[in-house]
DNA sequence: CTTGAATAATAAGCACGCTTATTATATGTA
DNA sequence: TACATATAATAAGCGTGCTTATTATTCAAG
């Protein structure tokens, strides 16, 4: 059956996405703080002291979109790079006291955002879509690493 | 606490969004369109001859972002753009031969991310995904004008 | 110790969204 | 007609994601 909307699904996600991130970044305007930034954020402020490698694994994007965000979030006042004494090679991620002052009322800002997303959306409803927006996560997750990555690592690997 | 995963909404949502993009365009990449330029096809597809300020209207992003994506997407030779007859301002845009003959593929291609994504997924819970992200959407959308003047709740079923 | 592979972070440059500003054209009004 | 305003498209430049390549450091073998 194409006519349960699912032809639109692509189209749906991506409008949510972009349509939440603007109302999000509309409201967190006055605190210079982007929706990405929080996201980041958030991690940080349950793992002090995280490396940006970590952090990389942890937001499911590349190290390099780790380092340009950090970069500019450094500069924004809301985290501190600090060398690593076991390893020269990492960056210890911490938050400011900024980021911790901030921290309560972003999260409850997000919150508002999301409510107001969720409209007209009953209790069932919503453990519904949480439960199907996970299940796709790891859908899309799994395949990742087990038919591309497989086929890459076998020029080089197990030689 | 509200702990109905709501709080994770807009994470969810943003990894949703990124993954099916990512995989959609790994699948596409032999043809050379991404995600963004099938969404604008699929409009041209349906509207040949539309201004590209109405493609913006259409696909809720700004002129200017058109305006780029369009360009890229006739070095691609994926569409063209015609002067427009009574308005020397506007530039009608068509789709090539080249995307009319892609244009069955990519959207079955399409389809099989969504498949692909929803693995596991019943058809009520499908029903209810599509649904709360139409909602989403719209609770999003009405805000936007800043308008005061709102039709909304114009849906007849209230329960 | 030395060499070579792996890892952490970054650089360069692209796609696609945005805001703000500019150019060309159309249109309404005095 | 002339002028002011509105509209279509584009330019410039930023944020956040990506791929690919580079540098510094660590670690595993010989």
């Amino acid at each position: 059956m194409v006519s349960d909307g699912t032809d639109r699904l692509g189209f749906l996600i991506h409008d949510v996405q972009r349509l939440m991130r603007k109302r999000f970044e509309a409201r967190a305007s006055g605190l210079g703080l982007s929706s990405a930034q929080w996201r980041l954020l958030v991690r940080v402020a349950k793992e002090a002291g995280v490396a940006q490698a970590r952090l990389a694994e942890l937001l499911e994007i590349e190290p390099i979109s780790v380092s340009r965000l950090v970069d500019r979030m450094e500069e924004g006042g809301w985290i501190e790079r600090r060398p690593d004494a076991t390893d020269r090679r990492v960056r210890m991620i911490f938050p400011t006291e900024k980021a911790n002052a901030a921290y309560a009322e972003v999260k409850s800002l997000a919150g508002e955002v999301y409510e107001e997303s969720l409209a007209g959306v009953s209790a069932e409803e919503r453990r519904v879509l949480i439960r199907v927006l996970d299940t796709i996560v790891q859908n899309l997750t799994d395949g990742e690493t087990s038919s591309m990555e497989k086929i890459k690592n076998t020029e080089g690997a197990a030689a």
